[in-house]
DNA sequence: GTGAAAGCGCTAACAC
DNA sequence: GTGTTAGCGCTTTCAC
């Protein structure tokens, strides 16, 4: 702990008092450019930065933001997590993880209190959990502020979010497009919104095209590689059976992948397969999965700088609860639904 | 923040100094029964919670350990952090992620600030950090208790591991008894001394087999598919070329039956193949791939609960520094290696 | 636009 | 066993 850098070493190198440092490293207004710029070389040499402790007892509140999750995909944490801490580390603030499980009878009571023990500033919701109305609420009644992902909401909550069922829609189209008639289509976690809008992007889809969707090429799979591989075989092996699926995520897609493998079918000729995420995974099997680039990691951070801004500095620029962040998403047509 | 009830209220409450709630509340000795008593029902009556940052500023210490981690596969954080987490919550104990580059040429000084200004309890770092004897020295040197995992390291510090070589030994001996003699090795990550120890493991092997270690079946990896894949498609494209691969990691491995795949070549009857982590992935790619199962959110919970030990709160039993935790691993014999 | 002074709620060191 | 007195490093309030 001895010779840490405190506000003191900076204010007395940049030559000004520790009301400006603080000015600065809280980004209020109020400072001359000019010496702003001085306080922030010497932040800089001196490799300066605020401890938390001495931020939270003083400012009373805790600089530290919560994440709360529910097994998602090692991918998904990873990538969200690191977008969340680039939007952290711009601000000196901490991340709090919070893993927690969806089916939990007291769930509600159980991260309310996790809140209050740890006095999180913020807290960001990743699905299921960010669907789940009664949880959205209670944080929302707690005046604790919080940011959706990769969901709706209830509203009056900030949500960051991609177009699900247009992406859906185009993906349904690019294997249209390709001469399919006959599609399956694997549906995602019934927990999640998402794995409705998915399904709705397929449907309009299918009929603006004039297709019917026939419901024995509609299966239920729960974003897991098993599921998929079920899924995929019980579309596969029937005797009527379509020559393209589209899987709502790139997990369970492989599944489909590897039941065609095993049963010596080609991708794409025998069965295209499509996929939905850019995880790894999807240029890893072969042929690579055609699938739609989700940006989680900006996704992250965007959720991260928009609950920050709502705890709001001295700076508050008000954040409207209804904000609605739309990212874009990207088609990526590979090998495993044209032939390369 | 909820409760502003502050430490002062509950020694008015129960008729005390505010030293003696504060002593109550550490599990300090040298507090009669009688008055600990009174202590706890004021605690509970006024519901009050000991402000973290107040206690951490006045502490000199944030009740916070640390991950420091440079860039691994999503899927290692996932797991060793929920292991880590785990640990964390046994005990109260917040975890503050922080990653960091290996490449960086003031890692050392970057850290030890990070540490400094966090105030951090502890810290558990990952490879390749952890083969940094540079760095887990300067941490050592800097007081701050640390483990590290996946690593031997240099001593003095406790170390959470399996024993990579005979791991690495049993399966190319698995790929020897299956008939093999001609068999590449593609190295994992130059950083990391897990890749020299895998291979330490697999030269051992052969040699203990009487086979001889071609050098051009011996290629330089990075731990990611795409380095597998280029060192695959040397080592499967030569003239003379190995019947079976074995990969220090899964994804490499994977990369390394994709271009089997484009080539054509049937797993295992004209190429086996063997990984080493056990990921998802292994499951996921057709065949399923012969890997080493690694505990590592076990692993991430031995470290966890073997830092905080050695920060020793109320019961500091000791930890010798020189630990060396070995875990299990496991052999998964699959279809990339033995026909099924 | 900037600074001085007054704590935030707790623990540490030492008295009693 | 228990209390008293100083801060920990920062933000806040309010003066300039």
């Amino acid at each position: 702990m001895a010779g840490s850098v405190t506000i003191d070493d900076v204010a007395e190198k940049a030559g000004v008092s520790i009301k400006t440092v603080s000015r600065v490293v809280n980004k209020e207004p109020n400072v001359r450019e000019r010496t702003r710029e001085k306080v922030l070389e010497a932040i800089k040499a001196l490799n300066y930065r605020p401890n938390q402790s001495a931020r939270g007892l003083a400012g009373r509140r805790s600089y530290l933001i919560g994440l709360l999750y529910d097994n998602p995909s090692p991918n998904y944490l990873a990538n969200l997590q690191a977008g969340v801490l680039a939007a952290c580390q711009e601000v000196s603030y901490g991340l709090a993880l919070s893993p927690v499980a969806f089916g939990d009878p007291d769930l509600v009571e159980s991260v309310l209190s996790w809140m209050r023990q740890s006095a999180i500033d913020g807290v960001i919701l990743t699905p299921p959990l960010s669907d789940s109305e009664e949880l959205v609420s209670a944080i929302k009644a707690e005046g604790v502020p919080s940011v959706i992902v990769s969901s709706v909401g209830p509203g009056g909550v900030p949500a960051v979010v991609i177009d699900e069922k247009e992406a859906a829609h185009q993906m349904t189209k690019h294997l249209i497009d390709a001469g399919h008639t006959a599609i399956g289509f694997i549906k995602g976690h019934p927990d999640h919104y998402a794995s409705i809008h998915r399904y709705q992007g397929f449907a309009e889809a299918m009929e603006e095209a004039g297709l019917p969707v026939d419901p024995s090429f509609v299966k239920q799979g729960y974003f897991d590689f098993d599921s998929g591989k079920a899924a995929g075989e019980e579309l596969i092996c029937a005797k009527h059976r379509p020559t393209a699926v589209f899987a709502s995520n790139d997990d369970m897609a492989a599944g489909v992948m590897h039941i065609a493998h095993r049963l010596k079918m080609e991708i794409p000729q025998d069965l295209a397969v499509a996929g939905f995420d850019d995880t790894p995974l999807s240029r890893q099997v072969w042929p690579n999965l055609s699938t739609v680039r989700q940006p989680i990691r900006m996704m992250g951070q965007c959720a991260g700088e928009l609950l920050l801004q709502s705890i709001g500095g001295e700076s508050k620029k008000h954040v409207d609860p209804n904000t609605f962040k739309q990212l874009d998403f990207e088609m990526k047509e590979r090998g495993s639904s044209v032939a390369e």
